[in-house]
DNA sequence: GATAGATATTGACAAGTCTCGATATTGTGG
DNA sequence: CCACAATATCGAGACTTGTCAATATCTATC
């Protein structure tokens, strides 16, 4: 897998994994939660743990906020935000245009044929 | 990645990726697409978009429709229910615990405090 | 049936990811 | 300064993924 670059990627790749959907998903019940929560949630040691810390920070999911020797985790409103709006992208298509070609002995050529 | 089991895992890794959004948001703006209009614009070769095509089918994406000689391919409206559902289970959490403790010389010890 | 066009599959390779053990870093308290 | 606890980083191994060239499959048409 290419190392994505475009920032929407980059949201979307955090969240496709297991452990990081867990860790999204606790976050969001819980508001801030202390980096050692999350060593026994998971399933997993505490440096790979560590690292998808890391990889939704890098993503833009997570700040941290260090307290004494622990370190808590929340997640940003921003990318709930875009999160959001990617979700509002998608959408099953405007106008159906299989239903509206179905009389067709063929539907229309593609915008673009062929290569 | 060990391969994904969760099926909202499967759904958030197919869209994880530049040629797959890039053909999602294709398909969200004209509705029905033939497969073959996809291999121009994502900068890829044929078998590199039937790959593609075929993860966002078996992540439940897209559904295809053949029509003579060639596919057209529709996204799946449970697809998008299931992916704004996710968008809204995701939140930056709850009263944010972080501020209402930050009166203490410490915050409270993590739910689970180490290993 | 033979031919041509669109799509899928196969096989291979480079590159990325997840995981862990070991180690380093940082902060706290004696 | 020293020991301890929490977290991060490093290096390595197993596995997955994205991509392509070559080939197969399927459909329409002659």
């Amino acid at each position: 897998m290419k190392r994505a670059t475009d920032p929407d990627v980059r949201l979307l790749q955090a969240t496709a994994d297991p452990t990081r959907l867990s860790i999204l998903r606790q976050l969001s019940a819980e508001g801030s939660v202390c980096a050692c929560s999350f060593s026994d949630c998971c399933g997993v040691g505490q440096p790979t743990v560590s690292h998808h810390l890391r990889v939704l920070r890098e993503a833009g999911w997570v700040t941290t906020e260090r307290r004494g020797t622990w370190i808590w985790y929340a997640i940003r409103p921003e990318a709930v935000e875009r999160f959001r709006e990617l979700a509002g992208e998608f959408a099953p298509g405007p106008a159906r245009p299989v239903a509206d070609l179905s009389g067709q002995a063929r539907p229309l050529p593609p915008v673009r044929p062929a290569n």
